[in-house]
DNA sequence: CGACTCCAATACGATATTGCATATTTTTGT
DNA sequence: ACAAAAATATGCAATATCGTATTGGAGTCG
């Protein structure tokens, strides 16, 4: 590798990532235990190492140059880089054992926990995980579950939330079905067509309605809180279904039949008891489920 | 962020990375312009503020332990985004405009360049790129080109080269035709077949002999030495063609036909003139383009 | 078998970095 | 309009880090 390229202090380029991220170096300072005068020293040593203004240095605090924002964004792909070392050294470590429920919509369990499962496997391999694949919330306060991830900000507040990437959700059909009952170009066409409902229906006409689609509970045939079921049902080409924008662009039998269609925005939290904060094996878990399913 | 949690110092972060990667202490040092000294006490401490062993000093030299292959991963990718962070501040850091030409076949322009060059400028908004899309081998030394990828490790000496990432050529076919005339399961099926040829006959007859298909130059009444050609003739269905894996399953009419076939390792080079190492801008589209392509 | 080479660990003086204290500037609240 | 708060930059002493020199071990080649 050509070494001498990433010759620029990488303690350096922590100090600028805290710095960006913080909003300014003494609350960057702050946040690594450092002092001001040190971010200080070695924000403007990185600029002149890399040769590259990074902040302008105007009136109240610094603003990110554009070559900044441009960086950032590579500086932020090594912060995560040490973050996972840091996760997975921990789990490393101190044998990590014992058992950790999570609790989620099978939809989650089953398009996007396999992964970082794997993940989980190669950073502590003598876990065991049960997952809950439930659309009943489990009462994290008396321990059915030990992290969940919920579709809705909790009130609780002896729990501990973390916001996740948002979801969003697009209308997906199969192509043979639309081959059949044809492609809807205007809402009126649409009123004619099998939906899948993903809620009770009442929810769904609301939804529906607010993006200028009316229908009535005849389009509602087929309903469940099922994802994967959902799914299913759109890919047997009974109707048109909600599902999450990746989940059904991975099925190129699917297609979306009224792009018009405004996204549905489905919010996630990532959430546990406060003691999550001492539990060793439920803190590993909640850091690599936020490492990998957190908003931006 | 959980700054605390990446609180292990970045620089010995890089010195565990190097030595990795290097093999040795010694040889680290040398390759970041450090000594073997400091070296040796930036990876020890590292080992101590993760609370991992990383080497098991044997006698001789250092082995990573599984702990450390498995972090291996993670300080990689740091590496790699501090590499990505000294190649875009060099570019912004120096105007860099002019003129470089990448010679190149059109299948690995089309398929391959775009991506890249969007990153490119982002880096360098003022470099005017030419692409010669051409399967002549454009003579580097005349300065027909400035950079090129070649499918063969280049044998002048006043050339400098770097291994890409091997391209695997798999069998495809779309399925319309393979509904129409069946699908093979033996090599007798398949000869029966019509095939699109990627090179001029007597070559393909002898890659596909020494993979168990004996054809004729009946089977092949379509040759093209260009992927793009190559790829819709197979989508038309005018027959089975070897196409880039992963340009060959981006289109989901295309299937294998036949599975058991053993893929096409084909190698390839990123070369430049020597010049490269003192010209800043082509300097900056090689690594680039080798960031984006090396091998692992 | 012995000289040579390559590698890692440690001691110690030289160098560089950090934190504290402080000056200066700009914003915010009364 | 003025005072309090918060932010950045700089001087200086304390501390930590680095390089040089050296020791010791293991493989290699004649």
């Amino acid at each position: 590798m050509e070494w001498q390229r990433s010759a620029f202090d990488w303690n350096q380029a922590r100090a600028f990532l805290a710095t960006a991220e913080e909003g300014s170096l003494s609350a960057a300072a702050r946040a690594l235990g450092l002092t001001q005068p040190t971010l200080s020293r070695q924000v403007a040593a990185l600029e002149e190492a890399l040769g590259v203004t990074l902040f302008e240095r105007t009136s109240r605090a610094l603003l990110l140059t554009q070559a900044g924002t441009q960086l950032l964004e590579h500086f932020r792909s090594m912060g995560e880089a040490a973050n996972r070392i840091s996760i997975a050294a921990t789990g490393q470590s101190q044998a990590v054992t014992g058992h950790v429920a999570i609790a989620c919509t099978n939809g989650m369990a089953t398009f996007f926990l396999p992964k970082i499962l794997k993940k989980l496997q190669a950073t502590a391999p003598d876990l065991q995980i049960e997952i809950i694949a439930s659309n009943e919330m489990s009462d994290l306060r008396r321990r059915e579950a030990d992290i969940a991830i919920r579709h809705a900000r909790p009130q609780d507040e002896n729990l501990f939330a973390k916001r996740l990437r948002d979801t969003t959700g697009h209308l997906f059909a199969s192509s043979k079905y639309l081959d059949a009952v044809g492609r809807p170009s205007h809402p009126i066409d649409i009123a004619k067509l099998q939906f899948v409902g993903s809620e009770y229906p009442e929810r769904m006409l609301g939804l529906m309605a607010s993006r200028g689609l009316n229908l009535t509970v005849a389009n509602f045939n087929y309903s469940t809180a099922s994802v994967t079921m959902s799914l299913e049902l759109v890919r047997k080409g009974l109707g048109i279904g909600i599902l999450p924008v990746d989940v059904g662009a991975s099925y190129p039998e699917l297609e979306n039949p009224y792009p018009d269609f405004r996204p549905i925005e489905i919010e996630s939290w990532l959430v546990a008891h406060r003691e999550l904060k001492t539990n060793l094996r439920i803190r590993l878990v909640f850091d690599l489920l936020a490492e990998h399913l957190a908003a931006k």
